[in-house]
DNA sequence: TATAATTTGAAAATCGTTCTCAAATTAAGG
DNA sequence: CCTTAATTTGAGAACGATTTTCAAATTATA
């Protein structure tokens, strides 16, 4: 007889992360977000929060670059957790973070594991690279 | 008749970088380098120096994650800097950084090319994962 | 309820990195 | 050489995301 929730930001952050499924967010998101609606959830404890359901797979987090905060994604509904979830792509020029499912580099993670015994952990993983949109904008450029 | 260094501080720092080649570093280690040849580059630097290096496309900047230092590596000399690159291999568990020469996952690269429009950064990829020695040290234990 | 255990929030601490600004070095012009 | 202008340096402050500390608040347990 176990409860769902022991505490209200435990509850408040479940459901938020409930809603985001298939986005990103930041820490700090989540923080406006209730502070928004004038509810107060510390930084401290979306972080310790998140930590948790970091360790336990239930949140991926994506370091972007040491200068954006880290992105996090919920992934812990609906057997996401073994579908082997996605890789992401980063834009450098526009930012854009792309979704990319990881069955589409099956041949380069079995290259990897056969050849060089590499396992990768694909959620983790961030291509970074320019864009379709981006690349088609500086066409009209041409070279530097 | 331009002189090959202005100061004394960035005729340091480019041999430091030519004898770093093929090696990883971070903002830190050279620091302590000098250090211990009572040598005082101050930090501030260190980090301009870099910055201007990885703008010019001598060097590379590595970004690990949120608790480790940025890694830089130098690729200045011998038409390296055309030569496409590498990408970068970490290894979650013992920390260990791999290279894995771009030309290993062209198709990969192709793929993305055609298939999503998405011209990737090779060296400022990471590719995040268990290597070898540590998937084989993992088997003695089987499950957790 | 009383008591123990857990969780929270505010503020301080961290830590790599960047910024500020005065002092030192280098370049330029006589 | 000597003066002045421009650049570079170093010390330390500032930064910003994240973590830690610790006492107060909440929740579980007896």
């Amino acid at each position: 007889m176990k409860a769902e929730y022991k505490t209200r930001q435990q509850e408040l952050l479940t459901s938020y992360l409930k809603q985001m499924q298939g986005k990103h967010f930041t820490a700090e998101e989540i923080c406006s977000h209730f502070e928004s609606k004038d509810i107060r959830v510390s930084p401290a404890t979306v972080y310790r929060y998140l930590e948790k359901m970091v360790r336990e797979g239930d949140v991926l987090k994506i370091f972007i670059d040491e200068h954006s905060a880290s992105c996090f994604e919920y992934v812990g509904d609906k057997g996401c957790k073994e579908k082997s979830g996605h890789f992401h792509l980063k834009c450098e020029e526009c930012g854009t973070l792309i979704h990319l499912d990881s069955s589409e580099l099956y041949d380069m993670q079995n290259f990897l594991a056969k050849k060089k015994g590499f396992k990768i952990d694909a959620p983790r993983t961030v291509f970074y690279g320019i864009c379709e949109k981006c690349s088609s904008r500086r066409e009209g450029k041409d070279e530097e």
